[in-house]
DNA sequence: CAGTATCCAATATGATACTG
DNA sequence: CAGTATCATATTGGATACTG
């Protein structure tokens, strides 16, 4: 496997190429929510359990740096942006998905239904 | 996305579950040899590129500890380890080669064409 | 052969306060 | 609203030397 240059980075074979650009904590989690629409910076804020702000900025200015999201901005007053997935981003989802789906088996196995979960955390967030 | 709690470490949703055991620098390298065959620790330490003792033992023990390898010992001198995959490892090799083509894809629009780097790599290694 | 142990530098992440 | 700046801590990873 040898190394590859792009961008004047190395990395060490296309896993590795791959998993620096959307791996991590916190790459999945925004390119999970604006797999189907557009979504501000506080949205995304409030939508992600767990994440800072100091997380979110640049975990976006990295996505955007490798073309994965873009950035609009609305220059009014209060300011307003909305990121959304690039061409290249959504060649990506559906690797974010099968990723996912292994998730859920590997949880599977461990004896845990995750999606019976969402469904309880919807139902008590309805309930407030 | 709730948290979910296994062996007594909390997931922030299934992509963070399955990149905590395979994410990172090292583990698909390792993954990737021991996908056909059973490896001692020298022949993965001298086939993977750039890895410390330090980092390969910790991926090693990592792995162990996930069920994803195992390793079994010939109590000889000197020492023999073995390295395999187990059925939870076989299981998630077909998500590092969904990983790997993502990456070969994405280099190709980067004008790379890695295969055709693999095999040049070959060549000049018989020819040492 | 197959590791451990130790030291050190770089990176990741959180908390908090501040700003155009 | 959408960030930046700063401080502090934890984790990652390399280099080197040592060992059953």
């Amino acid at each position: 496997m040898p190394d590859v240059f792009i961008d004047n980075q190395r990395f060490y074979n296309p896993v590795d190429y791959v998993l620096q650009q959307i791996g991590g904590t916190w790459k999945a989690p925004v390119l999970w929510r604006l797999r189907t629409k557009t979504l501000r910076y506080s949205e995304l804020e409030k939508d992600i359990p767990h994440i800072s702000q100091k997380m979110l900025t640049k975990t976006l200015r990295e996505l955007e740096k490798d073309n994965i999201i873009e950035k609009k901005v609305y220059a009014k007053v209060p300011p307003h942006t909305e990121y959304s997935l690039t061409a290249k981003g959504k060649m990506i989802i559906p690797l974010i998905e099968s990723i996912r789906n292994t998730g859920l088996e590997l949880m599977k196995e461990e004896g845990i239904d995750y999606d019976a979960m969402i469904k309880e955390e919807k139902k008590n967030v309805l309930k407030k």
